[in-house]
DNA sequence: GAAAAGATTACCT
DNA sequence: GGTAATCTTTTCC
């Protein structure tokens, strides 16, 4: 499987995550993100993200900072990793208490494996609980560029998140449109 | 200290 | 589509 490799892409840097949570939700769409250590490298295509933002009663920063939740008040373009349940679920600062979580991407390689879910993109990259507060602008272990990876351009669609019991209503899951990847439950929403 | 809830997933009917 | 597993963090008494 021919990937990504073979195409120079640019790193994301501070400046592009220093956005609107919103925006830089959108955006991650086809973007991709790798991982290498000693096991290997591993990378996917991002093509599901949902968006927590300033005041949101379903962030876990809504009441404050906590020992949790520290490094989601770290620079731009951190990696906050959080445990629920059995897994982990990895999530990239935007703004003061805001971040964008990754649901779903597309493996790139042919490694196999399911990156479809949080948990599951997660335990496919190899990330952990160890790699919370990973500046993603500088780290040579996790590493982001831009989408040269969405090569058709997939109307994206945006409809309510996924698990949260609180806010249900707000649109502020992003999804690339009909991507066999994206987790279930099937996005609803609408297409933009 | 104790109890409840959870940004999930796997497996059931 | 529903529910249980399973354990950490947070919250409440």
């Amino acid at each position: 499987v021919g990937n990504s490799f073979s195409v120079a892409r640019r790193r994301l840097d501070r400046a592009f995550f220093d956005r609107p949570t919103r925006t830089v939700a959108r955006d991650l769409l086809g973007c991709t993100i790798q991982v290498s250590d000693r096991e290997g490298v591993r990378s996917a295509t991002i093509v599901e993200v949902e968006a927590y933002v300033a005041r949101d009663p379903a962030s876990h920063t809504f009441r404050g900072r906590t020992a949790r939740n520290r490094s989601m008040f770290a620079r731009p373009g951190t990696l906050y990793v959080y445990r629920i349940h059995q897994v982990v679920c990895a999530n990239l600062v935007t703004r003061p208490g805001q971040a964008v979580l990754l649901r779903a991407g597309a493996p790139l390689g042919d490694v196999g494996g399911n990156p479809s879910g949080p948990g599951r993109l997660c335990r496919f990259l190899g990330i952990s609980i160890a790699d919370d507060g990973t500046d993603t602008c500088r780290s040579a272990r996790v590493y982001l560029t831009a989408g040269a990876g969405r090569l058709r351009r997939a109307p994206i669609r945006v409809g309510p998140r996924v698990g949260i019991s609180r806010a249900i209503e707000r649109e502020l899951r992003f999804s690339l449109d009909g991507d066999p990847w994206v987790s279930r439950p099937r996005p609803g929403g609408r297409l933009t």
